[in-house]
DNA sequence: GACAAAATAGGACGTTTGACCTAATTTTGC
DNA sequence: GCAAAATTAGGTCAAACGTCCTATTTTGTC
């Protein structure tokens, strides 16, 4: 089928841009690990740009997908930060080797200067308005982005200093200190 | 002088590794900016870890340097972590621009499986250690070094998420949200 | 001033890269 | 059932890469 070739490309290259960077993928790895011939990649993408472009958009999705899930199965805007907080556990292993995907993405990019960085850029988006409509449910009104910016940025040194030190005890005392931090925000909420 | 081009070969790749990346930057690319040929830079180093060693311990030496330095500056050791906290201002507009030298650095050898990783990781170390003595004088005791590692992983998610979004505003607010612990903390240092 | 050592220049190598093409095969739509 | 479209395999190409080599120039020492 058509569409599976495709997607299968899609989600090899996914992995091993996660795994290895961006520029040191090249085709010939992605169509090896496929299965596939270099020339039958070229059919699907005209370029690497447009290999990127698929997977940035397929972690767009990836991702909305499972906001959208934490946003039905969380029981109150608390929880579903606490269901951001802890994808550092659940990746916690794939974290340790490889970083956060959505960091180490963007920081290769930003340094190649590529035209895809603010692609990558909107994958933070994405958690920062959602976590923000978080907040905002629990009534920090306009302190809410502050908030979601804040936790993002907590994950991200997490994840930098976990995968840089290969320490999965420091991953989960500072996710414990995160949930801590926002047991504290919550009860004072009213205060500011 | 032989030493002078030597050091000056070190001084140029250790700025386009840390603005195109270790991987994005080719000999050609540092002879260049050098001015000098690629034969006379082969004389220099070998291969291209040999560059990265280079680079490696000349960062690692500047560090040593710069922490040295806070260390004497300093009135206490409160002070000399507000002057680690404020790199991040000191160096706000190459942050915004490329992220945090050691961070990026870290995460794209982790990335490539590369033997440097570990001497990356000794950038952190020599970061973490510097930062756990002040805490230790400040009566944090055994809880230093993770309060060491806290402020070093707060201070790398910063870096990022500047990096990612450009955003000058949410480094200067964070840059006070981590003062402002710095002084809870001390505030309740015989607490626990 | 002679001469060995160090520094420099520039080219050559084999490999890999992204990109592209053609032809054969398979799948699909009518 | 068959032409059109989609998919595949494999080869080609120029450019860039790290590496290496050999000349030439500069430097330091007696």
């Amino acid at each position: 089928m058509a569409i599976a070739t495709r997607d299968r490309i899609i989600e090899t290259a996914d992995i091993l841009f996660y795994q290895q960077g961006f520029e040191a993928t090249s085709f010939a790895d992605i169509a090896l690990a496929v299965g596939i011939s270099r020339g039958n990649f070229y059919h699907h993408f005209k370029t690497k740009d447009d290999i990127l472009d698929g997977v940035i958009n397929h972690r767009l999705a990836n991702t909305e997908q499972m906001l959208d899930r934490w946003e039905i199965e969380g029981d109150d805007p608390a929880d579903r930060i606490r269901s951001f907080i802890h994808i550092l556990i659940v990746n916690g292993e794939k974290i340790r080797k490889f970083g956060c995907p959505v960091g180490t993405l963007s920081s290769e990019l930003a340094k190649l200067n590529h035209a895809a960085q603010s692609d990558a850029a909107s994958l933070f988006t994405l958690f920062r308005s959602w976590l923000s409509r978080q907040f905002e449910r629990l009534g920090f009104a306009g302190r809410s982005d502050f908030l979601a910016m804040h936790i993002l940025g907590r994950s991200q040194g997490v994840a930098t200093l976990a995968n840089a030190f290969n320490d999965g005890a420091f991953l989960r005392r500072e996710v414990e200190l995160m949930c801590l931090w926002l047991d504290e925000q919550i009860a004072a909420v009213g205060k500011y």
